[in-house]
RNA sequence: UGGGCCGUCGCCAAGCGGUAAGGCCCCGGAUUUUGAUUCCGGUAUGCGGAGGUUCGAAUCCUCCCGGCCCAGCCA
């Protein structure tokens, strides 16, 4: 990955880890995990974990970070995410190398481990049904109550743990639960449930378990057993920090390492959900067409997007990572992605909506190839050859018949405008629908001698982008929004019905330069004027499909309807 | 009103007792064959609030206010 992104001000959790290594704590080494549940696809938000931690590891050479699969509960996971995790996290930029681990790696020893715990008195059977332990659990101000159970003896435990594995038993009859305190002000200590049964096959253990480890107990000894010398995680996780510590203080017999959890806000991002709850309902609903769909906040609805790995990268160096709420605008993503591009992005013409101009002057057949940079300011690019033609299309938002105020600096009738890379253009003559009374096609005349230089005696200020009509490409373009209508998209309590009903306007048979024909998928280039497209793999042969990642700024914009003053 | 956290410019975020970094946005202005880019300049007498300690407080103490998370045999 490139070296050169920005600095950025050092986080508190890079700040533990240097502390800890200036004392030499775990041997000086520094060993991070990102550890996913199989569950969905991954979001903009595991792109902050996967930074954070896989960037840690990469700044504290030679610390690694291990790709986990939190793999506890089958019946929500599936291999086909297992995949589209490590196609996301490579496509990121980073590299797990031979750290590619799942936790059902570890439910031998995860077994065993808890037979210590039985033996020890600090775990039992339960017989209680789910129903029941929510009543004995209490609530958030009152104290819960023990399970009848809550005292067998720890023969007699092992041997009820023994049957729930040997399938004696039916799903939910009975659990393995950690013996705590009932009493507990922190709801994750009132004897938490560490084994449930469930006869599922799980993908990757198939069918030899009927009883799976619930995830406080899984974690823990995961990180531990890897070697894990930090343990980063969401906020949410930080009332479970006691039992994760409780959990290998009672079995630091068997295990070498304690890793320390160390949590750090969420991110949310304005306009946008990320949950995977959330977005695996918009893709089953059909709200879009799938996980890759470009409206979503996926890691793969990104790439398709046309965002860069870069871009993202850079965004989650840029947001931090702190306790306090990381609620960030989307703005904020799309900046970062119009910077990376800008100095990447080809430049290239194409029309959205077109108006059909004739230059009366223009020999009727001639096909004039022009040279045309691929990027105005690093000519290492190369050069593109367009063609001027009689006939050309330009936007229709490019055209007015009087201008609306002396800023206006596109065309108007009677006046000259410049065609991007090409001569300047006098409009002559306004042709209009005869019952409709929309402008259907201009008139217009060039100076022909105006191609790479400025006409004598006037300045012609304005410039607008042309594709020839004869020499286009036609294709489709997406024109994709915000998913929803709302910067907080719970407003009013259900997500749904925030969902932005404009989301995606398509857009077909666009005149589109001719140059473009030659883009392969996932191709990004800058469409001058209007925004950065990126070629979709929707896309046949002969007919291209774009979507458009982000927008040009666009100060003009704003001249016309100036935002609500913000300050 | 049990427990755990969090509150510094519109957004993100430094700061850790010595007198408010930076980025994004925004506002001016310059250059520009993209109203893009780039470049200059501007934007918190103020750190959720009120008291207190101190020569000195965003930083320490007290109280108060606001927000988030937790009652899955999910992660």
């Amino acid at each position: 990955m490139s070296t050169n992104e920005p600095a950025i001000t050092v986080d508190f959790i890079r700040n533990i880890v240097a502390k800890d290594l200036a004392v030499g704590k775990n041997a000086g080494k520094v060993v991070t995990r990102f550890p996913p549940e199989p569950n969905g696809y991954l979001h903009i938000g595991h792109a902050k974990s996967i930074c954070l931690n896989f960037g840690i590891a990469q700044e504290n050479s030679p610390g690694t970070c291990h790709l986990r699969f939190d793999d506890t509960n089958p019946e929500k996971e599936d291999e086909e995410y297992i995949q589209a995790i490590k196609d996301d996290v490579k496509w990121l930029g980073f590299d797990w190398k031979e750290n590619l681990f799942f936790a059902s790696n570890y439910f031998d020893k995860l077994f065993e481990l808890a037979q210590v715990l039985i033996k020890n008195g600090d775990a039992y059977v339960c017989s209680l049904s789910a129903n029941d332990i929510r009543e004995y659990r209490g609530t958030l101000t009152e104290p819960g109550k023990n399970s009848p159970d809550r005292d067998r003896s720890p023969a007699e435990n092992l041997d009820l743990f023994l049957r729930m594995r040997d399938g004696e038993f039916a799903d939910g009859s009975y659990t393995l639960r950690a013996k705590i305190d009932m009493a507990s002000p922190n709801i994750n200590m009132r004897d938490p449930a560490l084994y449930r049964i469930r006869r599922a096959t799980h993908h990757q253990t198939g069918d030899k378990w009927c009883i799976y480890p619930i995830y406080d107990y899984t974690h823990c000894i995961s990180d531990a057993l890897e070697g894990i010398t930090h343990s980063l995680c969401t906020l949410e996780f930080e009332d479970h920090r006691p039992l994760y510590d409780w959990i290998l203080d009672r079995l630091e017999d068997q295990l070498k390492q304690h890793p320390q959890q160390i949590e750090f806000s969420r991110l949310a991002l304005d306009f946008t959900v990320v949950s995977k709850r959330k977005l695996i309902q918009l893709v089953n609903d059909n709200f879009v067409a799938g996980w890759d769909d470009p409206r979503m906040p996926t890691i793969s609805g990104l790439r398709r997007r046309g965002y860069t790995p870069e871009s993202i990268r850079n965004f989650c160096n840029r947001i931090g990572i702190t306790k306090s709420p990381n609620n960030v605008e989307i703005g904020f993503l799309e900046g970062c992605l119009r910077e990376d591009l800008e100095s990447k992005a080809l430049r290239s013409m194409a029309i959205l909506k077109p108006l059909k101009v004739v230059i009366e002057n223009y020999p009727e057949d001639k096909i004039e190839p022009l040279t045309a940079p691929n990027h105005p300011q690093n000519p290492e690019l190369g050069n593109r050859t367009i063609y001027m033609t009689r006939e050309v299309y330009i936007d229709h938002e490019d055209f007015l018949e009087v201008a609306p105020n002396k800023k206006f600096k596109r065309l108007v009738a009677g006046k000259e405008v410049r065609l991007r890379n090409s001569y300047v253009i006098k409009c002559e003559e306004v042709i209009k629908d005869s019952n409709s009374g929309e402008i259907v096609e201009l008139r217009c005349s060039y100076d022909e001698n105006t191609l790479n230089t400025n006409p004598e005696g006037r300045k012609v200020k304005g410039v607008i982008h042309w594709v020839s009509a004869t020499k286009a490409v036609k294709a489709e373009i997406r024109l994709y929004d915000r998913l929803f209508k709302n910067a907080n998209p719970e407003e009013g309590g259900n997500f749904l019905d925030n969902i932005n009903p404009n989301s995606l306007t398509i857009l077909k048979d666009c005149p589109i330069e001719s140059s473009l024909a030659q883009a392969k998928t996932g191709d990004t280039f800058q469409f001058e004027r209007v925004g950065y497209f990126s070629k979709d793999p929707d896309s046949t042969d002969d007919y291209p499909i774009f979507n458009r990642a982000v927008t040009l700024r666009d100060s003009w914009a704003k001249i016309l309807s100036p935002r609500r003053a913000s300050r």
